[in-house]
RNA sequence: GGGCGGUUAGCUCAGUUGGUUAGAGCGCCUGCCUUACAAGCAGGAUGUCGGGGGUUCAAGUCCCUCACUGCCCA
């Protein structure tokens, strides 16, 4: 039966096809134990621990659409997966997505708004039922997206950080540490943002660099009207809130005022000045406000020196009653009156510009109030000291490692973390406040059969008048217990035997903090409980969330530019997808992926690598021609001999003994880059095989053994075409992790419908065996004398379709090999013959060409371009010359001779010997030119 | 302010522990519609490796310094 592929490779018209194939037969589905069919329950006694590699997807926001970095990263992953499956690893790749709190509130609080209504008109169940049901709507576009894209993930897996098991364990996480004493609520300085109206973690607080201002403002010495101290602010309108000024003991400028207090004016109140070596003498006047409720550093003050705090803002950034007349303005507009009335005082002095860094929410950008508010706290540095264990002892590896500086920097230097906020959606504190003793009532850990339960009544007083917190955990806090959440946490399950530790996280430098450094220090912390499968206590080293951290760069538009909305230059990788592929996007993004470099995303590689393809698929058609026109001679191919890596035997032709040379060279090479995430290095190994080596030679070779006429050797021919059907095999394997669509397509129509697996992805990826180094040298030797006769036709003129005469000088061997290879040097080089001349038949010849090798002409009427040929010639003397004089120098010189490693000055050597040659044919060349 | 990267062909990037005459893709120039492929084939041009100094027999690679540039943290 012929295969019928049409002419011109057209991604659209099998992409959807397999995605849809991929989903539909659960493919990637990977049970805990080891099992035949996806569908069956896994047998006893053959669980998969220790040999399973395992990879979580960084669950995507369910608020999100996919873009490039999630392409990027998502393609790594896969090659990964499908590298590792297809090298015979059990392989679970999970997805999932993650209820992105404050984010999803707000978008259907924008829908609410449009409807005129709020969330608290509407209440708290109401309200939930209405973000569930956005979430149902919305919450999967990027997994659908996904599943177009072919990733290779176990969809029976997916999960949602709020599903019922995995909001068992962040409750049952909370309990444990609480009850540890690891978790607090106490009134600390928080990040407030008055739009979000939550606390948010210093995380969550980016800072941009603007032009503000720097307020000096005079504050009357109590008792002296003359008196008085100036401080600077940036924040004028905080000094509603000030306590104390504060001055460094020994400012020999403020000596006198010791002891002394002050008038804060405005309000009127009497305030100390505060010594404390804190204060910086040489920034603003050396004297600082302190308002311990809307600073931190003036929070810390206070403590120190038993200040009282006084909040002056309410939730939505307007200034309260404890700031008199200034209550019910916004925190600007206060600002602005607080300055006019101290210009009419003549308290203001000085304003300078001052360039500093404002805090905005990295959410909606509203300037994040820094603010007293009553929270509650993880103490971290119990877990921190395991995590920062784990990652010194090496239990967990850093790719690249300048990563794991940045990480232990962040992790040595850590805060405590605010784990509350003040939202609906998400997961609500499993805490009880009484309305009779005021105490507050968390309950115990559960057990393996039952979950944390509500509590009944009070742990202190037994009274029934709970109230359960209204506030909600941060979303970080569910996403970072997902490693063993996932996997049936806190119940002992045999996912979690087989998959914990997972093996590797591919993630972005942006996360590094928010998500891996927190599943880091939740992992170890929880699994530490978990005893391995034989009962023995879990050392650190199988505490951890993953073994390996690939972290990625970030995608940028073709001209280095960040992508975002504002700028307009956003790349639509679905719309891409549709123009050029899947299988080209992600091998552009892959060849790109080079650790530590980030990817300017520029749509001219991408249409190169979609050429590419279409080269694959010409191939296959040619490939496929011949099968067919083998068959219709009675020729089959020996499909059973396929799947496997080829071999050549010695009496085979140079090009079968080479290509598969190539093959093995190449898997290694391939193998080797993958196993050190070298996206790039093993997507340009494959091209440069698939292009340079099987297209432009290979192909070009085994044409001239395919004749299938009657007159033909038929052994001869049916060995060259099973050669060339599994070459071309094995290479779509190798291709497919980083082009999973086309291999797919093409794999099937080599099994005409009758394949081995269900899929190309089920097959072996191919492993390299040791090349046969004859083959490439010989080969080596065959493309050179054939590139130079091509180059020496164009010298000459010949028109690309006529064959001329040809004429080399060369060793005896080479001469040799030549001869017993003439049949594929005719048919590349377009010669006639190739006469084997001694040197001195070159003498005196203009044009020739020279190699250290060979010399070699062809015969044909027309002169060459003298000019250009002298032009050309001087060029290669002087670069010649100037290599020559390098090596002279180095090899006439002792300390070389005596340093330098044998082999490099062996090397060198021999290339001085070759140089003195090339350069003796090129001036003789020269000299043999006709003068003008 | 502290820390970490980057600077190599017109563009985007590779370049292992220092070692022979620095590579790739795209782009560019020339000639070809050679029945797998013009999304192609063949041939070709292109670099004071950011500047300066140092170590070494030997530096794109190591050290110092300057410049520009990006990021992270405060």
């Amino acid at each position: 039966m012929p295969h019928e592929l049409p002419k011109t490779y057209d991604p659209t018209a099998i992409e959807d096809h397999w995605a849809e194939y991929w989903v539909r037969e659960q493919l990637f589905h990977q049970p805990s134990a080891q099992s035949t069919d996806p569908g069956s329950e896994p047998a006893e006694g053959d669980s998969l621990a220790g040999q399973a590699f395992t990879i979580l997807l960084p669950p995507p926001n369910v608020t999100g659409r996919l873009h490039m970095g999630h392409m990027l990263n998502q393609t790594e992953m896969d090659i990964l997966s499908r590298w590792h499956r297809m090298s015979g690893q059990p392989t679970l790749w999970l997805p999932g997505t993650d209820h992105a709190g404050i984010a999803t509130q707000m978008m259907v609080e924008r829908q609410l708004a449009a409807e005129g209504t709020t969330r608290q008109q509407l209440g708290r169940d109401a309200f939930l039922s209405r973000v569930w049901d956005w979430k149902k709507l919305y919450g999967g576009a990027i997994l659908d997206q996904m599943k177009r894209l072919g990733a290779s993930v176990d969809w029976g897996r997916e999960y949602f950080t709020m599903d019922e098991n995995l909001s068992v364990a962040v409750r049952e996480a909370f309990v444990r540490l609480y009850h540890q004493g690891l978790i607090y609520r106490g009134a600390y300085i928080v990040n407030w943002c008055p739009r979000c109206q939550t606390a948010i973690s210093d995380l969550e607080v980016v800072h941009e660099e603007q032009n503000g201002k720097l307020w000096e403002i005079r504050y009357p010495v109590t008792g002296s009207p003359t008196e008085s101290l100036t401080i600077a602010t940036t924040r004028p309108e905080t000094m509603l809130g000030d306590v104390a000024v504060a001055i460094h003991p020994e400012d020999e400028r403020y000596l006198h005022l010791h002891g002394k207090k002050l008038q804060l004016p405005l309000v009127g109140r009497e305030i100390p000045i505060i010594l404390d070596e804190w204060v910086s003498r040489d920034f603003g006047t050396g004297a600082v406000k302190v308002t311990p409720a809307h600073d931190p550093n003036d929070f810390a003050l206070g403590q120190r020196h038993n200040l009282p705090s006084i909040n002056i803002m309410d939730d939505e950034g307007k200034i309260n009653a404890a700031g008199g007349k200034y209550q019910g303005q916004d925190r600007y507009v206060a600002r602005k009156r607080i300055l006019e009335d101290l210009e009419a005082l003549e308290l203001l002095g000085t304003i300078r510009d001052h360039k500093n860094a404002v805090g905005q929410c990295d959410r909606c950008k509203t300037v994040v109030e820094p603010r007293l508010s009553t929270q509650w706290f993880l103490k971290i540095q119990p877990l921190a000291d395991r995590a920062i264990a784990a990652v010194e002892e090496g239990h967990i590896r850093f790719t690249p490692d300048q990563y794991k500086k940045t990480y232990l920097n962040w992790m040595t230097n850590i805060h405590d973390w605010c784990l509350s906020r003040q939202l609906w959606w998400g997961h609500r504190i499993p805490a009880w406040f009484c309305a009779d003793c005021l105490k507050i009532t968390v309950p115990k850990p559960g057990s393996s059969s039952t979950p944390v339960s509500d509590p009944a009544a009070c742990s202190h007083c037994g009274s029934a008048q709970l109230t359960q917190e209204t506030d909600v955990l941060d979303t970080w806090f569910s996403s970072g217990l997902l490693p063993v959440s996932v996997f049936g946490w806190p119940n002992p399950t045999a996912d979690f035997h087989t998959f914990y530790p997972t093996s590797l996280l591919v993630t972005g430098f942006d996360i590094l903090f928010f998500w891996v450094a927190r599943m880091i220090m939740l992992g170890c912390w929880f699994s530490k409980d978990v005893p391995l499968p034989d009962g023995s206590a879990r050392p650190l080293a199988e505490t951890v969330p993953f073994r390996e951290v690939y972290i990625h760069a970030l995608v940028r538009d073709a001209n280095r530019e960040k992508m975002s909305k504002t700028k307009g230059n956003v790349i639509d990788p679905i719309e891409i997808v549709k123009q050029y592929g899947t299988d080209a996007v992600r091998f552009t993004l892959a060849s790109m992926a080079s650790p530590g470099t980030d990817i300017a995303f520029n749509v001219a590689r991408t249409e190169g690598y979609r050429a590419f393809a279409n080269k694959i698929w010409n191939a296959a058609r040619l490939v496929f021609m011949n099968i067919d026109r083998a068959a219709e001679s009675g020729i089959a191919i020996d499909t059973a001999a396929l799947g496997a890596m080829p071999t050549a035997p010695a009496d085979a032709p140079i090009e079968a003994r080479w290509i598969v040379a190539e093959l093995h060279k190449t898997a290694a090479l391939v193998n080797e880059a993958l196993t050190n995430y070298r996206f790039d290095e093993a997507a340009s190994f494959i091209y440069q095989f698939v292009w340079g080596g099987f297209c432009d030679w290979y192909l070009e070779s085994v044409k001239l053994r395919l004749d299938f006429s009657e007159a033909a050797d038929k052994a001869a021919t049916t060995a060259a075409l099973n050669t060339l059907v599994q070459v071309f095999e094995a290479q779509l394997r190798l291709l497919s992790p980083f082009m999973p669509f086309l291999t797919e397509e093409i794999w099937h129509a080599i099994y005409d419908g009758n394949p081995p697996a269900k899929s190309i992805a089920l097959t072996a990826y191919p492993a390299a065996g040791q090349p046969n180094a004859t083959a490439l040298a010989e080969m080596e030797a065959l493309q050179g004398l054939i590139s130079g006769l091509r180059a020496q036709r164009k010298e000459r003129g010949v028109p690309e379709k006529e064959a001329v005469p040809a004429q080399f000088a060369g060793s005896s061997d080479l001469a040799a090999l030549f001869a017993a290879n003439l049949d594929l040097i005719r048919s590349l080089a377009r010669v006639t013959t190739l006469e084997h001349l001694p040197a001195s038949a070159f003498d005196g010849r203009a044009g020739a060409r020279n190699d250290a090798a060979w010399t070699l002409d062809v015969t044909y009427e027309k002169q060459i371009d003298v000019p250009a040929e002298r032009d050309r010639l001087t060029k290669e003397i002087a670069r010649l010359e100037k290599g020559l004089a390098s090596a002279d120098r180095q090899l006439g010189n002792d300390a070389f001779l005596a340093k330098a490693p044998s082999n490099v000055v062996e090397g060198l050597k021999k290339q001085q010997a070759e140089t003195r040659q090339l350069l003796d044919k090129a001036q003789a060349a020269l000299a043999a030119l006709p003068q003008e």
